[in-house]
RNA sequence: GGGGAUUUAGCUCAGUUGGCUAGAGCGUACGAUUCACAUUCGUAAGGUCACAGGUUCAAGCCCUGUAAUCCCCACCA
């Protein structure tokens, strides 16, 4: 007996997956280079049935995390059942160098030994990250075999590869030949202590208590007005003021429009000027104008040509300020600018507010918008583009809705600052020049010596631009990178059949691959995008290290096996929704092989009998069991893909036939399901029908008639069906049964069963007599451990299946009655079948049969009311019809009998 | 301000062109048993499908409105 008692997941995966990836069966059947065997000058690759699909990368030096385990689960799942369908499947995997997040971590790494960035120079920077990320790097390569994830290793793509890096110069190179790059001074998000720019999605807004500050502005020449009164939430900044506005239709400062006011605690006078920013109805209707640390007014500064004076540095010190407030940082400015002003009169009031604030999303500091000049794509084009693909429908959404959001997100979509000031990423590449005198030259040209801090051209020095490219640029070619999209080869690989990741990085990612996808190669990178959303905790919480409920999957793949895992948090959740998760839904997973397990070992134990009683009987012996060639053990397999081995069966009771029935609608409603991404649901239908259906009816039948071809066959389908979702328990079982060969990764989906569709009908009525049976023993008042004789009279269903009845039901001998009825008689419609109990017995039922005739007296009169209803009976469909009579004429015959068994007590 | 979603059993969720006498897992209660599985088997309880209208022979599903919860984007001097 191979089959321990009970499944061990620790003593089969890490084998299983060993055998899997050294036998290349996760490498795509198809290859993913160029080839035209049959000579006709076309790509033969194009000509077949391809399934392409690549990961978001997890960073390369991090551990999974929940989020990734959903991912895994859902796109290996995909892979595998498109593999078993004879899909070309190749599943892409990748590591991120996760610019920013990694340059944080390395940062604090350095912090930790004394030291800062800025002793070394950028190249240093990036080869010391570089090694550090090296050293890292590789756990979250083996959590993602623990996981079972199918993907072609050798295929692995590094954010930082240097065909990334070339595919990413390549693009930028035509974006700035098309003009859709250029470098522009603008107020970036800027965060003062990673001192870096951001891009507009990457700012976390959050709501604040603040201080909202009158002061007053003393008008500098006569008018009717001494003064305005300006609100503001950031006193420090009024140094770089350069105007204050009123809106044009407000009639209190009509005359004010072109006059001066005296900006406090310094010299300087600035213009009262009109601008539709100013709102009237808020606070006094005057705005201070701070182009250089404001986004609005950086609009308005440019509307009116105001100067723009930058008086925070971007370490997060006050510049170009009198003497007096010259290096204090931001907040201690503040201060001294509030206590100044109470001195001078000039602080008229303060409130407090509720307003939003942003702040890095990494390490939490205020940003500080910061003027800057910065590498920006005019994305109005690459917008509108995407906007009428999508518009045409060529990108199937999972959820739907989300076609919708995306579009409106584009449509709204502001030019893209890709920018970074950090070291670990890609070098931007491009030179300035630094020979003023060459005037004929460009300032800037492109190059892609990036690992030249300095080149010539022409005679003519340029150096590089220090800055590196927001991460999101260069995973914007993902798709094309990965799948290794070229001009020249019609590859079948691109666009990818899905696209599978977060819901919270749909426009951050989502939408720049599609950009660039069309961009690059004028196609949409992906037919389908399915998005999944947040795996909450038990209580529906977001997870978060500091709330400390945090589940980390490799705990749970270690506790209950990966399968488990994978089952568990497929469970239960559908696209786009944001769902919890609990240990226990793994519990039930694990459950579900255990079960598989057992019944695989059962089965196997009925053929090895069966086995033993033909040897016994003169038969050949089949070869014996060491020369079975076993693939997780040599790690080698057949080349040839695996048929379903035990082809000739043949059904040979109602149970059989049913059982076929059932496990063919599995079959359906799992391809239906996995054609609509609605994992969850072919988790649950194949939950149902292994345990429900195969292991409580079916087998518990087979215990008395055994059907050897069929028993195999069936647990074959089975176990195909269940492969994707639960791929290590299926192999180990595969290859621990007798009969079956190679690994079930790359079996064939199994083909519809055949059988008698009116014999399978039939063993729904013995399913109903024997729960009816089973339902009746539990109400019997006092009777828990009391097993009653069954019997029937004048019924030939029962009378054939004596033996399958009794032994279902528990009963101790089941009879015929020949026409003398006694005992109790069970409330079924069509069938006559009396548990043999004495007459006091009965009577205590009596009151639960009154109760019983009641309830099938309720379900009658809504039925009747239904066929009072002319309409009903004319209008809807025939069939629908005659079922309600049928049902009505069941219903009024077990009343009856139930009626009679009543008068007799 | 703009956009998107959710609301069904104690909990987590299914319920796809309306046919429902509303399902599952977990949990609960009662019972069983050592025979593949106690990671088991059997039985049961538990729901005015958020609320109010409407369309229809028929509404959890479609329409209108209301309430609660949540997310995203923009803005908030």
């Amino acid at each position: 007996m191979k089959f321990s008692s009970s499944y061990e997941p620790g003593e089969y995966e890490s084998e299983i997956y060993a055998a899997w990836e050294a036998s290349g069966i996760f490498n795509p059947a198809v290859p993913t280079i160029p080839i035209d065997n049959d000579g006709d000058g076309i790509d033969d690759r194009s000509k077949t049935n391809t399934y392409s699909i690549v990961m978001p990368p997890p960073n390369a030096n991090g551990n999974l995390h929940i989020g990734h385990g959903l991912t895994v689960a859902l796109e290996d799942s995909l892979t595998r059942y498109y593999r078993l369908r004879g899909k070309s499947t190749w599943y892409i995997p990748g590591a991120d160098h996760a610019g920013f997040e990694t340059w944080v971590v390395y940062e604090r790494e350095l912090e930790k030994h004394g030291h800062t960035r800025f002793e070394y120079d950028r190249d240093e920077l990036y080869s010391r990250v570089w090694n550090f990320v090296a050293e890292q790097r590789g756990n979250m390569e083996l959590q993602l075999r623990a996981l079972g994830a199918s993907c072609a290793w050798d295929d692995l793509t590094f954010t930082l590869d240097e065909n990334v890096i070339d595919r990413v110069y390549t693009t930028f190179e035509k974006m700035w030949n098309d003009g859709l790059v250029y470098r522009g001074e603008k107020l970036v998000n800027y965060c003062p202590k990673h001192q870096t720019a951001f891009a507009d999605i990457e700012v976390e807004h959050q709501d604040e208590k603040g201080t909202l500050w009158d002061i007053e502005y003393r008008l500098a020449e006569n008018t009717d007005l001494d003064a305005v009164i300006v609100s503001t939430t950031r006193p420090e900044t009024l140094f770089g003021d350069t105007a204050v506005a009123v809106n044009p239709a407000d009639p209190r400062y009509k005359e004010l429009i072109g006059k001066y006011v005296e900006l406090p605690l310094t010299d300087r006078k600035i213009p009262i000027i009109a601008d539709e920013h100013a709102d009237p109805e808020f606070g006094t209707g005057v705005v201070k104008i701070t182009p250089a640390h404001d986004f609005d007014d950086f609009e308005v500064g440019n509307r009116h040509n105001l100067e723009r004076i930058q008086v925070i540095s971007e370490d997060g010190h006050m510049v170009n300020v009198p003497e007096k407030y010259f290096g204090l940082t931001t907040s201690d400015c503040r201060k001294e600018v509030l206590k100044d002003l109470k001195e001078q009169g000039l602080l008229k009031d303060e409130k407090k507010i509720v307003h939003s604030v942003a702040h890095c999303y990494k390490c939490g500091t205020i940003l500080e918008p910061m003027l800057k000049e910065q590498w920006f794509i005019d994305v109005e084009k690459l917008a509108s583009v995407a906007i009428s693909h999508l518009e045409a429908n060529e990108i199937k959404f999972y959820p739907e809705n989300k076609q919708k959001v995306l579009i409106n997100y584009l449509k709204g979509l502001k030019d893209w600052n890709i920018s970074r000031q950090i070291p670990w990423g890609i070098a931007i590449p491009m030179f300035r020049k630094v020979d003023v005198s060459a005037t004929d030259e460009p300032d800037w040209i492109f190059d892609r010596r990036t690992n030249l801090k300095e080149i010539e051209k022409a005679g003519v020095k340029y150096v590089r631009d220090e800055d590196t490219f927001d991460t999101w640029f260069s995973s914007s070619h993902w798709p094309i990178v990965c799948t290794n999209w070229t001009a020249e080869n019609n590859n079948p690989y691109y666009p990818l059949n899905v696209m599978e990741t977060g819901a919270d990085i749909l426009f951050a990612w989502v939408a720049r691959m599609i950009m660039m996808g069309i961009y690059v190669t004028g196609e949409v990178p992906f037919k389908a995008v399915y998005l999944h959303g947040l795996v909450l905790d038990a209580e529906g919480k977001k997870m978060s290290k500091s709330k400390g409920n945090v589940i980390n999957p490799m705990d749970l793949v270690a506790k209950y096996g990966s399968d488990a895992f994978r089952l568990g948090i497929l469970r239960g959740r559908s696209a786009g929704m944001n769902q919890a998760f609990s240990e226990n839904s793994v519990i039930a997973g694990r459950n579900l092989t255990n079960k598989l397990w057992n019944i695989s070992r059962l089965i196997q134990s009925i053929i090895d009998e069966e086995f033993e009683d033909n040897t016994i009987e003169g038969l050949p012996e089949a070869a014996a069991e060491d020369e079975r060639p076993n693939p997780v053990k040599t790690g080698v397999r057949d080349a040839t893909r695996n048929g379903i081995i035990s082809n000739s069966y043949t059904t040979n009771n109602m149970g059989e036939d049913w059982i076929c029935r059932e496990i063919n609608n599995c079959l359906e409603q799992v391809e239906k399901s996995m054609r609509g991404y609605r994992f969850a649901e072919a988790v649950e239908t194949l939950y149902q029908t292994i345990w429900d259906k195969y292991a409580d009816w079916f087998i518990e039948s087979q215990k008395i008639f055994k059907n050897t071809s069929l028993l195999k066959k069936t647990l074959e389908t089975l176990l195909i069906a269940l492969h994707p979702f639960a791929p290590f328990v299926t192999e180990a079982i595969w290859q621990n049964l007798s009969w079956t060969d190679g690994f079930i990764a790359t079996a064939n989906w199994p083909a519809k069963l055949k059988y008698d569709p009116i014999s399978a009908e039939n063993f729904e009525n013995i399913r109903i007599i024997v729960s009816e049976v089973r339902a009746t023993l539990q109400a019997l008042p006092g009777t828990n451990n009391a097993k009653y004789p069954l019997l029937y009279d004048n019924d030939s269903l029962v009378a054939e299946n004596e033996l399958l009845i009794k032994t279902l039901t528990k009963a101790p001998t089941i009879n015929s009655l020949n026409g003398s009825p006694r005992g109790l008689r069970l409330a079924l419609a069509n069938h006559e079948v009396y548990l043999d109990v004495s007459e006091s017995v009965v009577n205590n039922y009596k009151e639960a049969l009154t109760e019983k005739i009641l309830a099938v007296g309720r379900e009658l009169d809504a039925l009747n009311a239904r066929m009072m209803n002319p309409n009903y009976v004319e209008k809807a469909p025939a069939h629908l019809v005659k079922e309600t009579t049928d049902q009505i004429k069941e219903k009024e015959s077990l009343i009856s009998r139930l009626k009679q068994q009543l008068e007799i007590v």
